[in-house]
DNA sequence: AAAAAAATGTAGTAAACAATACAAAATAAT
DNA sequence: ATTATTTTGTATTGTTTACTACATTTTTTT
């Protein structure tokens, strides 16, 4: 998946000149920055002002809500997590890769220090069943991460790596599923056990399907 | 575990006569039902207060601020989480026991038809790095969450049920990882599946350490 | 029955907040 | 150069919010 762009999702208002997506850009960052430590309800529209250096007028220029703006953080989030795990997360249809996937996201989380809800698992509780078209986004987000993997494991599939009586989906989601539980419970603990333990518990469950 | 009550967490102010802790529990109960349906964030003291139909005044001599009451309501909530998981949960000791645990969980997540973040875990992604006093209070409850689903592997453990080379402590983790996991993957995309499927992986994964 | 303490009702305050109004400056289009 | 459009600055609005002041009623204690 390429880098669509962050502009798509408002066409009311459109002709950005270079300086204002600068100016945009700058405002996405300060406020998932924010959003990341402080969660979003407690990040206000002048908190974001303020780390972005920017005027009212300005923030509500280029998001005319805080909604939108949190749209546009939650698929900012969304591609630095894809891109952190590159090139992994793209290619994970040997055993190797999988493993080495696995030490990079621990690597990653424990580099983060657990200070940071950076990752977008930790924005589902902050999204109310009231902002359907967060949850929505989100949940779609989540379908391509659950894609990736399941592709890669599709792969081992037809090549005969995994037996056949194995389903490549279902191992995808139950991953998929270790991994938030594990990042869960990692960040309210503040240390990294939670997800190495489940990790390692669902790749040792996909490896029982080797050949 | 006993439910060992709702009061001891304040010490500042004591002395509840009857028709006091009726008031206070109904606060509680009002607000936990708010704060589950809608978050945290977004439930406001006077929203409580409407519930609850009690006025300001009364609200504030039984809870000093919201903190207060956010506190009282996740113990409230965690109480409820372990009531309802029983007998099994207490009793994990059996492959037997350990599947009809796992139905009972998912028989209850769609009773609530993915409407609710009634669980505790949907409270760890709203407990912002600042309130370090609810964060620990929610580290030990899932403690004891997972103590319990230790206690009786371990119990497996010892029977010779699980083999030698098996981590009872380590599969509770990893089965607690599982279960949070498939909870929040099932809450955002309202439907059962994750939950299923990661709990099924994760006991898969326990049974393989059978005799 | 009198005194003390607890429970409740009514009204209000001060701050934080999302969002707006409107004009000036910078930049692009013609 | 002139016009149109985008970008930015300043000030403000109206609402929501957590929390309080203080008086009154109810209950408990002695």
């Amino acid at each position: 998946m390429k880098n669509t762009n962050d502009n798509d999702q408002t066409s009311y208002k459109l002709r950005l000149t270079l300086k204002g997506q600068a100016t945009r850009a700058r405002i996405i960052e300060a406020a998932a920055d924010l959003m990341a430590e402080q969660g979003i309800g407690r990040t206000s529209m002048e908190d974001v002002q303020r780390q972005a250096k920017v005027g009212a007028s300005q923030l509500y220029h280029y998001f005319h809500d805080k909604k939108e703006l949190v749209r546009a953080v939650i698929a900012h989030q969304a591609e630095a997590v894809f891109e952190a795990q590159q090139p992994y997360l793209g290619n994970l249809d040997s055993f190797k890769a999988l493993q080495a996937w696995r030490d990079l996201i621990i690597e990653i989380q424990m580099g983060r220090q657990f200070k940071n809800g950076c990752s977008i698992d930790s924005l589902v509780g902050e999204i109310a069943e009231s902002e359907e078209e967060a949850r929505s986004e989100l949940v779609s987000w989540f379908a391509h991460w659950e894609g990736e993997i399941s592709r890669g494991l599709h792969d081992m599939h037809a090549r005969g790596v995994l037996r056949s009586e194995a389903d490549p989906a279902g191992l995808a989601l139950a991953l998929l599923t270790a991994l938030q539980g594990g990042l869960l419970l990692s960040r309210l603990r503040k240390e990294v056990t939670p997800l190495a333990t489940g990790l390692d518990a669902a790749l040792w469950y996909i490896r029982s399907f080797a050949t």
